[in-house]
DNA sequence: TTACGTGCAAAAGCTTTGCAGCTCC
DNA sequence: GGAGCTGCAAAGCTTTTGCACGTAA
């Protein structure tokens, strides 16, 4: 049973127009889960619709990430990186394990339960005392991953 | 009772040249705790050292940061802001709120305790299962600050 | 129809690099 | 003396912006 996509639901509830380019961008961010970032997702969206531009999909990951399509991610390269958040394709909240030397970066889910419990106490607490209305979270490990630590002194 | 300041001996510790260039970053980011971005480091540098130019803050704060002796974060803006870690003049150990909209940067320190004891046992954790070095960790969240949630709708 | 979206080119940051001269050890 | 550091200017990247044209609703 297909459906209409999700993604473009989104894009009607938020009253943005669904064109060619967004579905495109989305379409391809459903299928390359991982952090891409704006010049991955161009070169990807590029093979197919070859006339959509970059600015196109900086304009677009802007957007998606101002209305919670795609979060945003930093990672100390430089650059945004993006990810699907929710829905059918998007895989689920995870935290990051960043290597400091060769930029790989690891996701994991495994403890998160535990680490969300406590991160949703802290910022209900932080909210009720620094009067700071909390709605997302960004947890990230830096170290050296098993590859890069064998062949560093 | 004067000893040498504490960041000159860091460079000692890691072979790097004590330069007045050095000296007088780490003094600038001493007297201004916060999280300065290079401009900022530079402009006040500046001030009382007209000579240094903003290319070698931009090197020494890349070095400072190899080596551990200042925080580099990435809020989010498109540049990075720095931190200086530890030492008599360094603050403690704190996380970051962030205002989404207004951009200003909130330090708590009072949830960290707890939260850091589940840090160091994910991390441990972590390091087991994945064969990750894990040597810092990074935790914002982010959201509405007071003023910004009341002028919004 | 018309407000919104897009492509291109140009510009605007932030950051790094090349190179000649200077400085710390 | 020599390796390492610095300043300046130039270049490199990522990201944003201006504008004329195109397109979804």
């Amino acid at each position: 049973m297909k459906t209409k996509p999700w993604g473009q639901l989104f894009l009607e509830r938020n009253g943005i127009r669904n064109t060619q380019a967004r579905r495109a961008i989305l379409e391809v961010m459903g299928q390359n889960p991982g952090h891409l970032s704006t010049e991955e997702v161009y070169r990807k969206v590029n093979e197919r619709y070859p006339h959509i531009g970059l600015t196109t999909v900086y304009r677009t990951l802007n957007i998606l990430s101002r209305i919670g399509v795609v979060g945003r991610f930093n990672f100390g390269e430089g650059k945004a990186r993006y990810e699907l958040i929710d829905g059918p394709n998007g895989p689920p909240h995870h935290h990051h394990l960043v290597c400091s030397r060769c930029g790989s970066i690891h996701d994991y889910t495994d403890f998160v339960e535990e680490e969300l419990e406590l991160m949703h106490k802290t910022e209900r607490a932080l909210s009720d005392r620094y009067d700071f209305r909390i709605n997302k979270h960004i947890l990230h490990f830096y170290g050296l991953c098993g590859e890069c630590s064998e062949t560093s002194e």
